[in-house]
DNA sequence: CTCCTCTTTGACTTTTATTGACTATCTGTT
DNA sequence: AACAGATAGTCAATAAAAGTCAAAGAGGAG
């Protein structure tokens, strides 16, 4: 089981995360890159594509002197529905593309708010990430 | 009874599976390709066609560097599959019914088919069961 | 032999990772 | 206020996988 390089930047960051007290860190760009022994976009790499909002986190970062990449793993409540709320205004979009019903739009939207609700949040996010790139897929077949 | 590549690249995999301490392997496609002497794709045709939901496996990989395919055996308890196949013709039974559209039904096996596929297996079953009640629960609304 | 299905192959596509040059934005000093 | 230095971001080039698809081949059943 060889990882990336990637990889091993995002256990790492997840692992201080999860130890820390508010799920919640500040790291240096450059400093990261030297432990790892890479390039600081690297770093950035790593967080712009697996530290996302879908994934459950939120990053702030200042430049210049004394600047910061702040990533905090949010709970929840805050994210999840954002999340769920983006996905409910993408469908509506849809439904008034003409790319889906009104009884299909009103459908997955009592299912999103119900069913999908229940499930852990970690794989709820995941599922409507997942239901959203499925229903760009539906809506353009032929 | 002369063993086809392919045969033999199956038998290969579900060794190295049943030896595994977790019943899962991570293989590189180009790898196993140069073990057996064969093109690549001969790898995802055996994948495809031999390690399917059906026979109780789920596969998962990435492309790009330091890609992978992971292959899990999983024990399907009274079929993984079972579950979805009843969910589907239940689907069907509703629009039979008259209780769906043709539009959402398909919208829905559609996403039941691809979306929820490749979601770890004990969160599908729940997932699937769920939807099941939910989606009595919207076509009893009025 | 003929047809059909499964296998094998390879050209082309898509996705992911890595790197580095260039840009933008801070902070602190003069 | 202007400048210098320290950070982080952006973007495009390159490389390293895996996926797709259709055409060609091989083996059996009738």
């Amino acid at each position: 089981m060889k990882r990336s390089l990637a990889d091993r930047i995002e256990q790492y960051l997840k692992v201080l995360i999860e130890r820390s007290e508010d799920k919640q860190i500040e790291i240096q760009r450059v400093e990261l890159a030297e432990t790892f022994d890479c390039v600081p976009s690297q770093v950035t790499y790593v967080i712009s594509t697996r530290f996302t909002e879908m994934e459950g986190y939120v990053t702030e970062s200042r430049r210049g002197g004394k600047g910061y990449v702040r990533i905090s793993r949010y709970h929840l409540e805050n994210g999840g529905s954002t999340v769920r709320k983006e996905l409910v205004s993408f469908i509506d979009k849809l439904m008034q593309e003409d790319a889906l019903t009104t009884g299909q739009s009103d459908l997955l939207k009592y299912l999103i708010n119900s069913s999908f609700i229940d499930m852990p949040p970690e794989y709820r996010i995941r599922l409507f990430k997942q239901l959203r790139k499925t229903l760009v897929d539906y809506v353009n077949m032929d």
